[in-house]
DNA sequence: GTTTGTGAAACGATTCACAGCT
DNA sequence: AGCTGTGAATCGTTTCACAAAC
């Protein structure tokens, strides 16, 4: 498939969040420029970011709401549901394995590891905390698709490097380390302090 | 000042750990080509994000770690300190709180506020979660410069134009909605279920 | 010899504008 | 008449490449 930047996906997943609210409410159509309003861009950008996937809407009329959303499901492969697992059970983690953002769009959290006795075996959220040296035997049995990383920097290269050899091909990084991964392993990083950095910038900029 | 994008920043407070590591390590000098072999990047691009803002370098020898660490932490607005609010009491932010990174560079959360009576009055790390009917009057009184809002999708647009009404000109959000706020304040929006997305995508197209 | 700072070139993303369907 | 789909134009960012400084 031809090259999608990182911001037309960015845009799809907001567009689909739209379409959602609108199908809730019983809309059977919508333009791009409505999707635009929302959204904070132009209706040129939405139909771009579309035609990239194909053609989903009718001249003069605009796009039908459920198959739109349909076809955004699709293309962000949220079809199917995803096995995830937790490492650090820390606070962040915590919080983030109770958002019921992730269950409802189909990830599914299936095991939290962690490297503290005082940790291992406490129960969370439905969950037990199991041993990180369990990671490579659990993996090998139960596939799965993404990892989120929430330990200290200094453990995250080393557990990624783990979680990779164990043929995870996806991760979402909240420990401020810079990670190196093979090629098809994609690795999406959250930092909050590098976030509230932008901020200072700006305030500091006017 | 000239526009600067929002990737440069994000690139210099990269650049500043990296730097801070390399101070702690009593390195006096780096070439470009090293920060970005560290930060995933080119010298070009790590000499180009830096001239916007001067010629912090001495070509055939560097940067002095030391003077470029001072010179980005300026250029982000860090020699200061920020007094930053917190609302919402739930678990993001309980997390979010806790966080050493935060402090470590200067943003101080000074107080946390929600609507739930059951919340209100608890102690939460040092701190008293307050009635967020006191947000205004405690505003007036206390200038702030930056909100975290962690409240449901549903109250977040009302919690920050009060923000907003009461001054504040940064704001990170972590609700799931799309916000709107005047030009002259900053929103920086963090969607853990866009993120999660944006991996599904990756592995759905591959 | 090394490495910076920076115009110029290449690349990529967004916006324009309009022909083509409904 | 209204709105999509898309080449072409524009705008912004990254990479190249080299003269200048040490």
């Amino acid at each position: 498939m031809r090259k999608i930047s990182e911001s037309t996906v960015r845009r799809l997943s907001l567009y689909l969040r739209f379409l959602e609210q609108f199908d809730a409410q019983g809309q059977a159509t919508i333009s791009s420029a409505e999707l635009a309003r929302r959204g904070g861009t132009t209706s040129a950008q939405v139909r771009k970011d579309l035609s990239f996937f194909g053609s989903f809407g009718k001249r003069g009329l605009g796009y039908s709401v459920p198959e739109l959303t349909a076809r955004i499901r699709d293309i962000l492969g949220l079809r199917r549901t995803y096995r995830v697992v937790l490492v650090g059970a820390g606070r962040i983690g915590s919080a983030l394995i109770q958002y019921p953002g992730f269950r409802q769009r189909g990830f599914h959290v299936r095991a939290i590891y962690d490297t503290d006795p005082k940790k291992i075996g406490s129960g969370w959220n439905g969950l037990v905390v199991k041993d990180a040296r369990q990671l490579e035997s659990d993996l090998a049995r139960e596939p799965t698709d993404i990892a989120i990383v929430v330990t200290p920097a200094e453990a995250a290269q080393d557990v990624v490097d783990r979680l990779v050899r164990a043929g995870v091909k996806a991760i979402l990084n909240f420990a401020p380390a810079q990670l190196v991964v093979p090629a098809d392993v994609v690795v999406k990083s959250v930092n909050m302090a590098l976030e509230l950095e932008t901020l200072s910038f700006a305030l500091a900029n006017r």
